[in-house]
RNA sequence: UGGGGCGUCGCCAAGUGGUAAGGCACCGGUUUUUGGUACCGGCAUUCGCAGGUUCGAAUCCUGCCGCCCCAG
């Protein structure tokens, strides 16, 4: 499948034909050396500065490997292969294998930066996608994304950074790095259609010192309009969506082949009456809240997936009143900043309008919180993030590993 | 086989002479860097089968088939 290896680490000078593109030159950007001192937080006079960036071969991070040529740093762009099967890496999308890594060669080229590749396939293997098979297993609905940013694309990457001398480590995510009286804070993407601080909340203290988010404050379209008029490859390329290494969306595929024993399948249940409705293909295809899937007709009002129990191999669906929430234990939580005195909304799900709630216990260190919702939550499923907002700021999260109903 | 009831989309189910509601399920789309949700759209030329009455029947009549209940 993969007739191309690319080499471990590749020298920055392997890169030619494509002139590199003169900083100053970039057309409407209308970016000068200050606007790009502060997209980057970092103190003038840039032309001293060393900046690693993140790599992914999407057009964000594309534009942010741009943005850092332009600002007169040193940059170095450093891609991680993280995976390298078959139909995912050919898939639109994708990132982070097969053509992405091609893509963000092309455009470190343009840029004439330098640009690493670093094979991380066996790591992401064990961090990511095994655990993402497990948590199936386990009856729960993992989100390999958080488990991707907290692992290898922040520590991993931020160890490489460092040792690479450089003054920041630079990402595409849609998130802002905000100075405040005790430090840097993250708030959410200026853009709030765009906003991906749902997946970051487990950054730390130290990790945000380092790391610098130049999109955050930006829209978009404008972002693909500075890859367009940088004539990057990538500028139309499609966003990333779905789960990056799984084929199709089909990810149930992925886990049985993963995981054989996936494929068992037991009893539908009532929650409430433990009335055998019907059968089910297994519990990795199902998830708390699901309504669709369940094949089960003949009843007044649909049913939901209410919950999950692997002893039982057994999934449990009742009403829509049934998937009310009133509280949830959130484990190993990570504390972004001193914890605010004011109210705090918590999100269950990445597309979801922050809601208020109160926090029982202390935030951060892995600790583990008692989160009451100031109204019921509807769906709320095990395995999934929970992320605490104060106001515009991320104060956290950790991992939902319980509920009660309301 | 004596008495009664029933047979309308995969499931539940309206409709008893005027030209097939609705719900669930399913399919498609929209939304979306997780899984889902939500929203929008699609979904029986046909009413167990065969005849008949009628301008016109899923609705009335006859026969047949199938299922259920009571009785024995």
């Amino acid at each position: 499948m993969s007739e191309t290896r690319w080499p471990t680490c590749s020298a920055p000078d392997a890169v030619p034909d494509s002139p590199a593109l003169p900083g100053a030159e970039l057309p409407g950007t209308q970016l000068d050396e200050r606007a790009l001192a502060a997209l980057f937080q970092l103190d003038p006079p840039l032309a001293v500065r060393r900046i690693v960036v993140a790599m992914s071969g999407g057009v964000d991070s594309s534009v942010v490997a741009a943005l850092a040529a332009k600002s007169g740093a040193e940059v170095i762009g450093v891609t991680l292969q993280l995976y390298d099967h078959g139909e995912a890496v050919k898939r639109k999308g994708a990132c982070c294998a097969g053509d992405d890594i091609r893509d963000a060669r092309a455009v470190a080229d343009r840029l004439g930066i330098a640009h690493y590749v670093f094979d991380h396939e066996s790591r992401f293997r064990e961090d990511v996608i095994d655990q993402f098979a497990d948590e199936y297993m386990a009856g729960r609905t993992p989100i390999p994304c958080i488990r991707c940013n907290m692992g290898v694309k922040f520590t991993d990457l931020f160890r490489m950074a460092r040792e690479l001398g450089a003054d920041c480590l630079a990402t595409g995510h849609y998130v802002q790095r905000v100075l405040g009286e005790n430090g840097p804070e993250l708030h959410r993407a200026a853009d709030p259609a765009r906003d991906q601080s749902y997946f970051l909340y487990g950054t730390t203290d130290a990790q945000l010192e380092f790391l610098r988010f130049p999109l955050g404050s930006l829209p978009k379209p404008q972002v693909r309009a500075i890859a367009a008029e940088l004539g990057l490859g990538v500028a139309a390329k499609p966003d990333s969506q779905d789960i990056c290494f799984v084929p199709e969306g089909d990810y149930a595929s992925l886990v049985q082949k993963l995981r054989p024993a996936a494929g068992r399948s037991g009893p539908i249940l009532h929650a409430e009456t433990g009335a055998q409705l019907g059968e089910h293909k297994g519990i990795i295809h199902y998830t708390v809240g699901q309504r669709r899937g369940l094949e089960i007709g003949g009843q007044a009002e649909p049913l939901y997936v209410t919950g999950i129990d692997a002893e039982r191999q057994a999934v449990l669906v009742g009403p829509k009143r049934l998937l009310a929430v009133g509280a949830m234990d959130v484990i190993e939580t990570n504390r972004i900043g001193p914890f605010p005195d004011g109210p705090i909304t918590v999100k269950v799900r990445s597309l979801a309008k922050p809601v208020p709630c109160t926090i029982e216990g202390e935030m951060g260190a892995d600790s583990t919180v008692r989160v009451r919702f100031s109204q019921p939550e509807y769906g709320v499923a095990p395995g999934q993030a929970a992320v605490f907002y104060a106001g515009e700021r991320v104060v956290g999260g950790g991992w939902i590993e319980d509920t009660e109903g309301a």
